[in-house]
DNA sequence: TTTTGAGTTGTTCGA
DNA sequence: GTCGAACAACTCAAA
């Protein structure tokens, strides 16, 4: 009999949790619930991702009865943690980001000089990142491909089991849960294993059969908003896979391939950490772009005249969320309308965001700037006009976030600058798009035959 | 090694 | 209004 330490990180849930039932197995004379607020985590205070952490954690605290927060480098606190009980190892799943496993390669030797272990069990993941190659062991570069090789090489079914465990707590030094109001007037989703579970049964019921009808239209808003769940790992994708498989059907079918497109970032993100802020298409980083100035500033804070451009802008800041749709909505205009380099783009959808994933999030703005995985055809150019006709054609998600359109009817809702009398306040184009689509494509131009 | 078919999410133009 | 073709050339993946 031992002790152990169970580490959560981005695994906040007691059921089908490998790592954890690994802790217990090997813990039998208690294990260590702990949690460490690093300086990545704890320095974002006041975003709607702290506030959600900390209600995530909360939940968590209360599921086990209490739970073990300290703050500091994780390579002191978990040795510290370890030595204070004598426990023989630590139990993790794996992180596969460019800071989580360099973290964790660090805690791993500063735990072996104590002999100490770091035992990684499972990750995020239904199939972890390095694990799908090509015949000739090469990571895939194209999703189609790797969605085929994903589901062929298919995933284990959720672990029916819940960590119960003999909950052991060190004395010394904790740190409070973080206890932080979102920004003023934004409310957080409701946070921890159960309300994960609770989300994701009420979807299946209520909106999955409909997901691929609906999942684009940004007014209708019937999304799943699993993204920040799974974010923080109070479900499995496995356990949404299972509960896939049950439902089959066209919308599960599609769900199915948005979960894998997640894992395939993932894999992408773990191959090449240099595209973390990086170009995975590196001949892009001879395009020519424009300083960043007034122009951010203006679509950041949803001030561009483009009616679904700063709706989803607007979103983003009064929500701490946007419909999947308008972010590559926003995404191409910021890039190819406005010509700002997608890093700028992609560092305010992480500080703003609370589901922002590392690997989702920089390749999805990769994809978009045409500089991503997938080939980049130089036509893929988002119309922000013809986009909100398309998706939101009645004009309810313009009319949502963007009061000073709300009196427009869905004729006028996407060209209010055609209207004779514009709407008081609201701000006229920032640019001609059909000009900056000519200026990108000639950009674009300047780079070819560097491509790759 | 060579060949072949295909590549998340688009737009515009002209019939 | 609707629909299909064109928009370049290249890379990827597999046979």
């Amino acid at each position: 009999m031992a002790k152990t330490v169970m580490w959560f990180r981005r695994d906040l849930r007691l059921s089908d949790n490998p790592a954890l039932l690994d802790a217990v197995a090997a813990g039998g004379d208690g294990v260590v619930p702990l949690f460490v607020l690093d300086d990545q985590l704890f320095d974002k205070s006041g975003t709607p991702r702290q506030a959600y952490l900390g209600a995530s954690l909360s939940a968590l605290a209360e599921q086990i009865g209490d739970l073990h927060v300290v703050h500091g480098k994780a390579s002191d606190e978990v040795v510290r943690v370890a030595r204070a009980v004598g426990a023989d190892s630590v139990h993790i799943a794996a992180d596969f980001t460019p800071y989580g496993s360099q973290r964790d390669e660090d805690v791993e030797k500063a735990l072996d000089e104590h002999d100490i272990a770091l035992l990684r069990t499972g990750s995020y993941y239904a199939v972890a990142p390095g694990r799908i190659r090509k015949g000739d062991n090469s990571p895939y570069r194209v999703y189609t491909p790797y969605f085929k090789a994903w589901l062929e090489h298919g995933w284990r079914p959720p672990a029916d089991r819940v960590g119960e465990a003999a909950w052991i707590f060190p004395d010394g030094r904790t740190h409070p849960i973080p206890d932080q109001a979102p920004p003023p007037g934004m409310t957080v989703p409701a946070a921890g294993e159960r309300a994960a579970r609770r989300r994701w049964a009420d979807y299946i019921d209520a909106d999955l059969a409909d997901y691929d009808d609906v999942r684009d239209l940004p007014g209708v808003d019937r999304t799943s908003r699993m993204s920040v769940h799974l974010k923080w790992g109070e479900i499995h994708p496995r356990t949404m896979l299972a509960d896939l498989a049950d439902h089959p059907g066209k919308g599960a079918d599609a769900y199915r391939r948005e979960i894998a497109f997640r894992e395939f970032y993932a894999d992408v993100l773990f191959h090449r950490p240099d595209t973390v802020d990086g170009y995975y298409n590196k001949s892009f980083e001879a395009m020519r772009y424009d300083d960043p100035g007034a122009v951010l500033e203006a679509w950041k804070n949803g001030r561009t005249g483009f009616p679904i451009v700063d709706a989803g802008m607007r979103q983003l800041l009064a929500e701490g969320w946007m419909h999947n749709r308008v972010r590559m909505i926003v995404a191409s205009f910021l890039v190819k309308d406005l010509h700002v380099e997608w890093q700028h783009g992609a560092r305010h959808f992480l500080d703003k965001l609370v589901d922002a994933d590392i690997a989702s999030n920089q390749h999805g703005w990769q994809w978009v700037a045409g500089c991503g995985t997938d080939a980049s055809p130089y036509f893929r150019i988002f119309n922000p006009t013809t986009q909100g006709k398309k998706f939101d054609a009645a004009g309810d998600y313009i009319r949502r976030y963007v009061p000073e359109l709300a009196g427009l009817d869905a004729r006028n809702i996407h060209e209010p600058w055609l209207l004779d009398n514009p709407p008081e306040g609201y701000p006229p184009p920032l640019v001609d798009h059909a000009v900056e689509r000519l200026e990108s494509l000639s950009r674009y131009d300047e780079i070819r035959g560097g491509i790759r």
